[in-house]
DNA sequence: CTGAAAGCGCTTACAG
DNA sequence: CTGAAAGCGCTTACAG
């Protein structure tokens, strides 16, 4: 039964009614289809109007199967790049008259996160995107048996398109701009992920950076290899036992601004200049890096986000299938700034 | 017609079969209803784990009228503050079996937002979570008119109980904290928003700034009562401004994080020193607060999302009458770190 | 071009 | 405790 807190709101029964014709005609005359004539279809849109009818998208769903409704899947809300996403997302599937569930992963204790099921999906939405989250198999085959299309943002989804940034390419920009200006010691900032949303992001920045350096004839120091979660407060602890411990690098390169962020602050802490004494480079272009002064190479997030969306609409309104095979990849672009510059001469 | 890119999932007729009892009793079986002897009950219950069944939500809406989904409105998801709060309602909404349907305003040009219409909401959520949104009469009629209870978070909504922290008592915090120090010359960042999203706030707290200093006998120069977009960036050139224009204040306070960061950054490029030079006081605890040093007002998000979700859940579940009265202030507290000091002597 | 009717998959009085 | 049936409000062949 109806809720009776809802005033009455018309139906199409009451349209049909009103302006003489049957249910039927009103759902294809307000759906723009085709045959319906110009005069009743008139008609019927303006006795819509008049009535202030909205079709009930619940019955809408039940009898046509579709929801207008896609699933967003974010292994984190509160980091920059993840909101970002997702506000891109919604905009472009608005525009579509889709609109987005979203799903925060993200646990408590960051150690462990929500798997979906059938009843976060099944008939809820009618096609998902996932924001850098590698999907277990369970949940892959869910997607499958649900019969639900899906893209990928960053961490690819097997069986789903993808769309991102080349890891590898978007951290030799970093390093290329460090060897560029001199540097030859280099550390690197989050390298292992702590808990299982990043998987393949932190390795292959991580493995980038190894390799673009080693073909440079320039080896870095294991110890100058550092895992960190990617906040900058775990960032901040890391870089300052790094810089403490004897020996340091001219340059580092961090996984994310975020974690870029984490190891300016412990540089400052310990009296040293940025980048006077030390070269600093993150990856995305976040919203703060401008005002802190951080050289990046920025990520174009608003770019990812509309492409996921609209490979999605793609099959959801046209009815094209998606290609599993896409791998669309956003460029990035470095952005210099004033964390970086040529080495102190010692 | 379902879509037959669906795989057959089986509906609560099969389980019915099954189980050889009619969907009436399955219905009232899964959700627990009494009138249900417990031999049939656990067959049911076996019978629907065996079929994986899922109840398809968008028949259950229709038949139920409701939708268990919430509509959460947010004017911006790329600000911290709002990417945690909807973190925080969706979390605990989740734990209740209620999904967040999201909606970000948030206008390409900054200047204008998307107005909710019945299209958005009718049929499509059981209520509604406001994130520091001044709502238009137009849709708190459609509200009304929908029947949909609402809860406003920040600004408040008329005919909503609010969830929210006391700007004023905020504010004073900051000021009392530098008053203590000893400083008595200051500015205000923050004072006027840019566009419709933020009414309330930046009023609420640069009036509080205003009255308290009065209060103390302490007169706060005009020019030193600065308007500025809630961004860093827009922070960082009017904080500039001000300190290159002779006459300089020894503490600012912030309005927000965001906008401390950017004065933070201002400071720096003209090789001010802070707190030596310059005491700075933010609103938020961002989490980049620590990182940065940021003495601030830390307010509670997470709990000022999980109020709120619950006092949305409490009509939705509980079916209790909102009460439109209620106005919860989540207390606030300072955050002692590296941006203030006594002013210096000189 | 238009209508009658079945169907989407549940919930909910109403009987018993 | 359980079932038959109506109803939620649409869409979609099928006829005409």
């Amino acid at each position: 039964m109806s809720e009776d807190r809802h005033s009455r709101m018309s139906t199409i029964t009451d349209v049909a009614r009103e302006a003489g014709v049957s249910v039927a005609t009103v759902s294809r005359a307000l759906r723009g289809l085709d045959r319906v004539s110009p005069q009743t279809r008139d008609r019927v849109v303006q006795v819509a109007r008049d009535l202030d009818y909205v079709a009930s998208p619940t019955a809408t769903s039940l009898a046509s199967g579709r929801t207008q409704v896609v699933g967003v899947v974010a292994p984190f809300l509160t980091r920059w790049f993840f909101a970002a996403l997702v506000s891109a997302i919604e905009k472009t599937l608005r525009r579509h008259a889709h609109h987005v569930l979203l799903f925060d992963l993200e646990d408590d204790s960051y150690t462990s996160r929500l798997i979906l099921t059938q009843n976060h999906l099944w008939r809820r939405v009618d096609g998902l995107i996932t924001l850098n989250l590698p999907m277990t198999t369970g949940e892959i085959d869910l997607l499958e048996r649900l019969g639900l299309p899906a893209v990928a943002i960053g961490t690819p989804v097997p069986g789903s398109p993808t769309v991102r940034i080349d890891d590898a390419v978007t951290v030799v920009t970093a390093v290329d701009h460090l060897l560029g200006l001199g540097h030859r010691d280099f550390a690197y900032i989050g390298a292992v992920p702590d808990n299982a949303a990043h998987i393949l992001t932190p390795q292959a920045r991580r493995g980038a950076f190894h390799d673009t350096l080693a073909a440079h004839g320039i080896r870095v120091r294991d110890e100058w290899i550092i895992a960190s979660d990617w906040t900058a407060d775990a960032a901040y602890a890391e870089t300052r036992a790094l810089l403490e411990s004897g020996a340091r690098p001219t340059a580092i390169v961090a996984a994310s601004d975020e974690i870029a962020f984490g190891a300016m602050a412990a540089a400052r802490a310990l009296g040293l200049d940025i980048p006077g004494d030390l070269s600093i480079v993150g990856v995305d272009d976040h919203t703060l890096a401008s005002v802190m002064g951080l050289t990046t190479v920025r990520q174009d997030v608003q770019a990812q986000g509309a492409a996921a969306a609209e490979l999605l609409l793609d099959t959801l309104i046209a009815g094209h299938r998606l290609d599993p095979g896409v791998d669309r990849i956003i460029p990035t672009e470095l952005v210099v700034r004033s964390s970086t510059a040529p080495p102190r001469l010692l």
